[in-house]
DNA sequence: ATAGGCAGTACCCGAATGGGTAATAGAATA
DNA sequence: TATTCTATTACCCATTCGGGTACTGCCTAT
């Protein structure tokens, strides 16, 4: 088994010495191109088909969030990696969005990035603790359902309603009368400070109070 | 420095007495509690407040994903980690929105569950790799107003709907007539093979068609 | 025991919604 | 050029929805 092909693309001169250093024999990866901007992404990507890639996200031209997305329509197999310096949400999730499989700060040490290469071309996604914790966050600063102090009837009949159910199908579902649901969903609806159906969804799922 | 104090949840008799023995000395954990139900969930972390907690989330009783909930409620400094063979996004994401640290499945060996809970009592955030790639899918797997075949015009109007707007008002917002809205959101409903409102609503969030 | 919160039922009424059908004009495309 | 796609307007009609109000139990907490 020959070693997964990486590329690199990093605009700082030392630091995209430094890992090609780091990403010779012993490494275990081929390292087949380092470049340090995006301007070769068509050629790179239209006649190899490496295994890895490494992206900084601040780079000239295009930004290593756009280049992740031009990857994955490329060559979908490859295995991208965001390396960055950058920890808020919103470039965070950009990259994830676009396609990105792991995503490592650059205050990772240099045997980490090494595990962290390897993990990714295993098919892991690899990800330094804090943009972990991070993404937990986002799932848990829902406002959920407590938040609005919706009974758990309550709670039972919005579900549905975001479900898909019209007020009909909801009082069977429940064995309540449609006049019934009626009436909950009124309380429902000012509860959430809203007042239809399709705005008390959206904030159902905006805030997380149902699934999505 | 003492060792972190743990608590173990897990009704799986021999599973369990695996664990003690795991958790023991040489470990680096003190285990302070060890139990096959949530019998006691109060009065464990109600006398005592744990650092660490592992969760087991089929159990006789309570669940899991609901007893994370109350403990960190309780002692939200507790760290909790879920260890689980479940690995579907209903379970894996309501834990999370409850408050879990970490999640990983039971199929992690020995070591690696001594190092999940060091990491986990070092404020990082452990996880299986299958969770981590369920993660960043639920991040990708948006599918884009494109793969609905929405006009630009269908669009517009679907994100009013969603953002709360009645007809009446997306009429005036987007200048043309009720009648006009009407026969657009009636192609948006069979293009996107729902037969009212509020389901739109919840499809456009789930697909992100529109921005949540 | 008694007040308040919650679930359920019931009725009325006007407005909003969803489905069907049809026609026109401009833009894009074949 | 002919045809398709898109946006637009228009009408009809049945159903659903949303708001208002009022009453009955049940359970909990004061």
């Amino acid at each position: 088994m020959s070693k997964p092909n990486l590329v690199l693309f990093e605009d700082n001169e030392r630091l995209r010495q430094s890992l090609e250093l780091l990403l010779t024999d012993m490494s275990g990866f081929e390292l087949v191109g380092s470049y340090g901007d995006f301007t070769l992404l068509d050629e790179v990507f239209g006649k190899t088909s490496p295994n890895l890639a490494m992206l900084d996200i601040d780079m000239p031209g295009m930004t290593g969030i756009a280049a992740v997305k031009i990857i994955k329509e490329r060559c979908p197999l490859c295995r991208v990696m965001m390396f960055t310096v950058f920890d808020d949400d919103e470039r965070i999730f950009q990259s994830i969005c676009n396609g990105a499989d792991g995503y490592i700060l650059k205050n990772t040490s240099p045997l980490k990035i090494i595990k962290a290469l390897q993990e990714l071309s295993e098919g892991g996604t690899p990800m330094s603790p804090f943009i972990a914790q991070k993404i937990f966050q986002h799932f848990r600063q829902s406002s959920k359902a407590s938040d609005h102090n919706l009974t758990l009837r309550e709670q039972d009949i919005l579900k549905l309603l975001v479900n898909g159910h019209s007020y009909k199908m909801i009082a069977a579902d429940c064995h309540i009368t449609l006049d019934t649901v009626k009436k909950h969903l009124k309380n429902i609806y000012t509860k959430l400070h809203v007042n239809c159906g399709t705005e008390a969804v959206a904030k159902a799922l905006r805030d997380r109070i149902v699934p999505i």
